[in-house]
RNA sequence: CGGGGUGUGGCGCAGCUUGGUAGCGCAUUGCGUUUGGGACGCAAGGGCCGCAGGUUCAAAUCCUGUCACCCCGACCA
């Protein structure tokens, strides 16, 4: 690449638009343009960096044998509409109509394209397992595309599905993926953690999110100190109590709490009106209170469904993790008007006793993991101004189920061994999980196996965020002056700065300087030639330094004396090697 | 969708309060000087001042509406 002709623009100042270093630095450094919200073009540097991402995934997805092909980007709605993604997904799916007014879309994701392409293809046992990948532009128009190219409505992404006749076969699958992904990303340069994660809108059920450790990242996770675990805030399992034996505890008795339709007023009134009969003798405080939430769930299909949760009262619900918890519905408040039409809900004073499948409301009721059978709590007691008191779950009433909804804390119990938890943050990079089989079973995807039976294939899914990679990488990789690619990303190998005035004047800097490219490449480096003419040293230097390729060389002035200079874009150190010398040094430097 | 902000040559911005020839820096072109840290001088090209109405002799500037974009939040494999 030579910089005279490179179809380039770098910048002195940061676009206005930009907000995080990899987005001011891609842009400037001329790597990618922005043309909509979300929506970016590779410039032939960025398209570069972009290719060597996309080839370390690739080497690595083909070493565990996964095949690449390629879907279309536009799709029709019928596929996505026997799965129900085409209702789940939302306005975050593109939509279009052709000129015959049929329906299409801009592939977000693309399970149920694998899936077919299996079903059309494969029928018996003896063609599983197969794991099949594509690395594909995808579309997602975001309620809010940030931060460049780290959320686009138009990325890059990597995703492979595998296909196998039984769990085993899918365990084996999730462990190659996961072995690949741990590769990749080590290839990649990234400080991550490996979370648990819930499944989400995909379905399915084991699952596991690759996080780039990064301050501002936008996913929360929480990580033991102690011992491996770590999960992501939605997918944490709050560590549940022994079930205890209630029978010494004083039967329900209700109490007139006047204005205690809030937590604080509450054990406030408990402090007053029965001091030192709490569960554990102390004073009562917010932890033995059982705080009644209800909400509005809209299904898929537009149903709408109250929904009641016990939570501890000493935390709020986490509206991530109930987002999580009940997905694909979407979660509303609950309203005035829903309120009159439940009239056993009574607004501040919601208990369990009011609650349920089998109570008079017939709201569903689920509560916290730490709401077990045997445990005493104060809750709201279904008229103004009244709480029961030493109401016992498993005695007084009974849930319908368990949520996790809470917040997570730090400090919470780590669910494995019971340290406290520390919370950070991160950015998504892949995500790896074990479908099941909602994808084939919802479009028929059967094999015969051994004794001539149908059975469904069971799938897992699998993604890296390739473009995402390319933003994440120069976010943690940059300096004041400008980007510092890792070798195997960078869009060269040597960026080669001839500091002569023009041809005529400094023959020798300009001839040298071709001599050295052609036999750098001869060697099999990339190299980026800036032998750009009547160019300030300094805006060269300033380039160079913009661009990030990790390895400078100067030929300039102090070719007189028969030497170049070797700088080292991240360390600053540089050194000054014979003509003669240079091709050999800078393999060595490179090739590492 | 809620809150905040911004729309003026390719980029970054001033001008708007108080209406009257559209400006500065960078970038681009030409000439000359300069060439190891984003050089200097002279000259040049390039703008429906987001869009639509309105007020006015006159609107980038005032009024109304509208659109777009950015940031925070909600949302988000």
């Amino acid at each position: 690449m030579r910089m005279s002709s490179l179809f380039l623009r770098t910048l002195r100042e940061n676009p206005a638009d930009a907000e995080v270093p990899s987005h001011q630095l891609l842009v400037r450094a001329g790597y990618i343009r922005r043309v909509s919200p979300g929506i970016y073009t590779w410039l032939p540097l960025g398209l570069k960096v972009l290719r060597r991402v996309e080839e370390i995934v690739r080497e690595e997805m083909d070493a565990i044998g996964a095949q690449e092909l390629l879907f279309p980007a536009l799709l029709p709605r019928e596929p996505y509409e026997a799965t129900g993604r085409w209702t789940e997904y939302g306005p975050n799916v593109f939509r279009l109509k052709d000129r015959k007014e049929g329906d299409y879309l801009l592939g977000p994701t693309h399970e149920e394209m694998f899936t077919l392409a299996v079903k059309d293809m494969y029928s018996s046992y003896k063609d599983l397992p197969v794991s099949l990948y594509q690395i594909q532009t995808k579309y997602r128009d975001e309620a809010r595309p940030r931060a460049g190219i780290l959320r686009g409505r138009e990325f890059v992404m990597k995703d492979s599905y595998s296909f196998d006749i039984d769990e085993a076969g899918l365990d084996k699958s999730y462990q190659l993926h996961r072995d690949a992904y741990v590769r990749i990303f080590d290839r990649l340069g990234f400080h991550y953690v490996i979370v648990q994660a819930m499944a989400g809108a995909m379905g399915g059920s084991k699952s596991e999110e690759f996080l780039a450790t990064a301050d501002n990242g936008e996913d929360t996770y929480v990580r033991c100190p102690n011992c491996a675990y770590a999960a992501n805030v939605e997918a944490v399992q709050v560590a549940a109590p022994e079930v205890t034996d209630a029978a010494t505890a004083p039967p329900a008795h209700d109490e007139a709490t006047p204005d205690a339709a809030t937590i604080a007023t509450l054990v406030d009134r408990l402090n007053e009106l029965v001091p030192g009969t709490s569960p554990h003798g102390g004073p009562w405080a917010a932890t033995d209170t059982l705080k009644t939430v209800v909400v509005m769930l809209v299904h898929p299909d537009g149903t709408r469904e109250p929904l009641a949760m016990g939570i501890p009262g000493d935390r709020e619900v986490d509206e991530k993790r109930l987002g999580a918890q009940v997905d694909p519905a979407r979660v509303e408040a609950f309203e005035e008007k829903d309120f009159a039409a439940y009239p056993t809900l009574v607004k501040g004073y919601m208990g369990p006793r009011a609650l349920g499948s089998a109570s008079a409301s017939g709201i569903r009721f689920l509560v916290d993991p730490r709401v077990v059978d045997g445990t005493r709590w104060v809750a709201g007691g279904n008229a103004p101004g009244v709480h029961t008191v030493d109401l016992v779950a498993g005695r007084d009433f009974v849930a319908d189920g368990v949520i996790e909804a809470a917040e997570v804390r730090p400090g919470d119990p780590c669910p494995s061994c019971g340290t406290g938890l520390e919370a950070a943050r991160g950015i998504e990079m892949g995500h790896i999980f074990q479908l099941g089989t909602k994808y084939a079973e919802a479009l028929d995807l059967k094999v015969l196996d051994e004794s001539g039976k149908l059975r469904t294939v069971i799938m897992g899914s699998y993604g890296v965020g390739v473009s995402r990679a390319v933003a994440c990488i120069a976010e943690g990789n940059h300096d004041e002056l400008g980007l510092l690619w890792p070798r195997n990303i960078s869009p060269a190998d040597v960026h080669l700065v001839a500091t002569g005035k023009d041809r005529t004047r400094a023959p020798q800097v300009f001839e040298t300087a071709e001599v050295l490219t052609r036999e750098l490449e001869a060697a099999g480096l990339t190299v980026l030639l800036d032998d750009r003419e009547k160019v300030s040293p300094g805006v060269k230097f300033k380039d160079s330094e913009l661009i990030g390729v990790p390895t400078i060389v100067v030929v300039g002035k102090s070719l007189e004396n028969g030497v170049i200079e070797i700088k080292d874009r991240r360390s600053g150190e540089r050194r000054e090697v014979p003509v003669a010398e240079a091709v050999a040094e800078l393999v060595a430097e490179v090739r590492g």
